[in-house]
DNA sequence: TGACATCCTCTACATCTGTGGAGATGTTAG
DNA sequence: CTAACATCTCCACAGATGTAGAGGATGTCA
C-alpha cells in the first residue's frame, strides 16, 4: 500500500532521521538532537518541520500550545522512493545495471559479497514459492 | 579520479540523457531531441543547458555565432553521484542494506537474479586478485 | 506575581529550479 | 540586397528550499 512518492532533500533526510528516532517530539527535541551536525535555528528546524508536513512526511498534532511531530512515512518508504528515484533516471528502470555499478563502486568485503549471495538466494527461493 | 559530487534533477536527467546521446550538439538539437517528453520552448532547454554548464555538467563552445555543447561528466559518473546520494542518505552508506531494497522492491525475474549472482561471484574473484 | 525560559506565530529573504517571452542578430535562398 | 528563418541574448516570474529574526504566548519557580 505504500503510496511513496517520496524524495527527500539533504536536510529532509537528517530531520525525519532524527524523527524516526525519538518520535515523537517536537522541533526543539530536534534541534536538539541534530545539534551536533547543524547549527539551524529553532526557526529553521521548526519551517522545515512544517512544510514536511504539508508535503506529507510527517504528521503533527497540538496538545496545548505544544506542537507534536511523527513520522508520517516509514523509513521503507522513504528509502525506496530514493532508490526509484535513482533507479528511474539514473538506470532508466535497469535493476542489474544499478546493481553492478553498486558492486563496482563500492569497497564490498568478500564477507559482504557473501552476504548479498544469500539475500538473492533467498529470494529466488520465495520467488519461486510466491 | 572522476570526482563526481553530481546530483540531477529530472530536468537534468532528461536533458544529459539527450546530449550524451547526439552530443556535440546545440540547443535547438535537444529540444528536437526531447519533443515527445516534453513541450519545453528553446529559451527553456538554453536556460538549463547554460546553468549545466556552470555546474560542470555539460561543456559549452562557441563556434561562430552557434553554441555547441557536449557532456561533462560520462554516464557512469552520473549515475555514481545518484546511487551515492541514496546510499548516503538513505541507506546511511550501507550497501548491503540497499541491495536487499533493491531485491525486496524490483519484481526480478529468476534471470535477473542468476545474473546478479554472477556479477557478485566474478566481483569476488576479481576482489581477491585486485 | 513577576522574572525567566520555552515555544510559538508570522514574516522575510536569498538561492535554485522550471518555464518562457521579447526582441536582436546572424544565415541563406532568391 | 532582402525576406524568411534559425539562434541567440536578456530578462522575468512563480514555486521550492534553506535559513532565520522579531515579537507574542505560555509555563515555571521563587
Amino acid at each position: 500500500m505504500p503510496k511513496s512518492r517520496t524524495e527527500l532533500t539533504e536536510a529532509e533526510w537528517a530531520i525525519i532521521k532524527a524523527v524516526w528516532e525519538i518520535e515523537p517530539c517536537t522541533a526543539p527535541d530536534i534541534r536538539q538532537k541534530l545539534r551536533r551536525e547543524t547549527a539551524w535555528t529553532y526557526s529553521t528546524v521548526r519551517t522545515m518541520m512544517d512544510r514536511m508536513v504539508v508535503k506529507g512526511l510527517l504528521a503533527a498534532e497540538k496538545v496545548r500550545h505544544l506542537t507534536i511531530y511523527r513520522s508520517a512515512v516509514t523509513r521503507e518508504q522513504a528509502q525506496r522512493g530514493e532508490l526509484f528515484y535513482a533507479l528511474k533516471h539514473a538506470f532508466n528502470g535497469a535493476l542489474t545495471p544499478m546493481v553492478q555499478c553498486l558492486l563496482d563502486t563500492g569497497n564490498l568485503s568478500a564477507d559482504e559479497l557473501t552476504e548479498l549471495e544469500s539475500l538473492i538466494k533467498a529470494k529466488k527461493k520465495g520467488a519461486k514459492k510466491a
